[in-house]
DNA sequence: CAGTCCAAATTGGTCAGACCAAGCCGTAGA
DNA sequence: TCTACGGCTTGGTCTGACCAATTTGGACTG
């Protein structure tokens, strides 16, 4: 079992999240808190203090008050994702644009920075994205690394840590409730790979920017029947 | 005088962040710190699980590791700000990048999606950065308006977090050490928003995404000449 | 001498009970 | 009715202790 002190956060922070606990209102005092999840007082501070941290609720003395969800931290959205056994596909769609844009912002300052030998060696990343051969998990593995590699190579730290941050969220839901159900449409990927590699050699930008947005619409689409398998499957084990 | 795990917690991250602590390197252990900060191991905890949750250390029984800056969370990027003095120039630059590409994303989204009520209500709030004789306070809070416009119509959660967390970073960086040496250039901004108010009113994504590249080449623009001013201010206070 | 294994010391996690100062609330007084 | 006061609750800190996991160093073995 983990650590007591995380239990009681994730109660807390399911509890809020869920709606348990409105915006505005009063969350438990820690001494009630220790009673309900028998637990010292200690353990119920830390978790509260992780709870202020990720800016669900605001403690002070005289009583700690819920926020509103759109004042907290990006780290909610791995809370939000596993609430239910399925994720919200609505957030997951707006998580996956997100993420486009920002690896195409990255994709777009390397390309405008890096030297031949640099771009080159993006091009290599994309050889396995051509071809319609390998597995599922490989070519997802390959887009992985695609994506790291364009965040690294943008040296740009506030633009590596939304999208770890992003991903490291992201990537648990995927692995589990849709990983059996995402596959993908190698052949449309190819041709954006090919696209991609053409605009990566031309140093085009715009058609860079353009073949990010059209990644975009196919991961999300990729993503949205996943989701749809998923929940289809769901629905027969449970009839 | 603030919290006291507050102020351990503070004084660690400087710590680290200032490098005084490499990654991979063990931190002292909680009743060293304890001596060292004369406070009480609670304290001590409720400090280092806020190092923790901020991704710099990785604490586990038998001692806690210091973590890469890249693996951290982005509520680091406030105490990168505040480290010295005058902000990292280059950091402050990669901030607005990102801030305006997520507000630029923000925008298209607004734009495909929204009723023409919408944008009309929208256009609004250009009016006074076409304007060129409002004081430069009054030209950034529109801007601002403007941005935050955007980020709620979205309806994007996961912008709507990155751009705030980002922004509430940034902010007291902008008000502090650079706001006196801030100076828009109005004209230039009223030239944009007449260009996105053309872009909205015929609702051309492409034009739209233009005049935010543009946008952001100014507002980058703005931030350094500022900073350099900051900068010849400091210098020759202090010669 | 190198490698392995075990036990002691160290470290984080939790617990119990206590005190203080700052906010909250109900009541008494104007 | 409104205000001011006092008690109560609440968070912040402290002391001291125990447990379990890890680390570490030395003893033992090859």
């Amino acid at each position: 079992m983990t650590v007591k002190s995380e239990q009681i956060a994730n109660a807390l922070i399911r509890d809020i999240l869920v709606g348990r606990y409105q915006a505005g209102e009063r969350l438990p005092s820690e001494r009630d808190l220790v009673s309900r999840f028998d637990a010292n007082r200690g353990a119920v501070r830390e978790a509260m203090a992780k709870v202020a941290q990720l800016g669900l609720a605001q403690v002070q003395p005289g009583g700690a008050r819920v926020c509103e969800r759109e004042r907290a931290s990006l780290d909610i959205i791995g809370h939000l994702l596993a609430q239910s056994e399925l994720p919200d596909p609505l957030l997951l769609d707006q998580i996956l644009t997100v993420i486009n844009s920002l690896v195409s912002l990255a994709a777009t300052q390397v390309l405008e920075h890096s030297t031949n030998d640099a771009i080159s060696e993006t091009r290599q990343l994309l050889v396995p994205l051509m071809r319609l051969d390998i597995s599922d998990s490989e070519h997802s593995e390959a887009r992985f690394a695609l994506m790291k590699h364009f965040m690294q190579a943008s040296e740009n730290l506030p633009l590596q840590l939304i999208c770890r941050t992003l991903f490291e969220q992201f990537a648990p839901t995927a692995s589990n409730a849709l990983a059996d159900f995402a596959a993908p449409d190698k052949e449309r990927y190819a041709v954006y790979a090919c696209r991609l590699d053409d605009a990566l050699l031309s140093k085009d930008v715009a058609a860079l920017r353009r073949c990010f947005g059209a990644l975009d619409a196919l991961n999300r689409e990729t993503m949205t029947r996943a989701f749809m398998l998923a929940q289809h499957g769901q629905e027969a084990a449970a009839g």
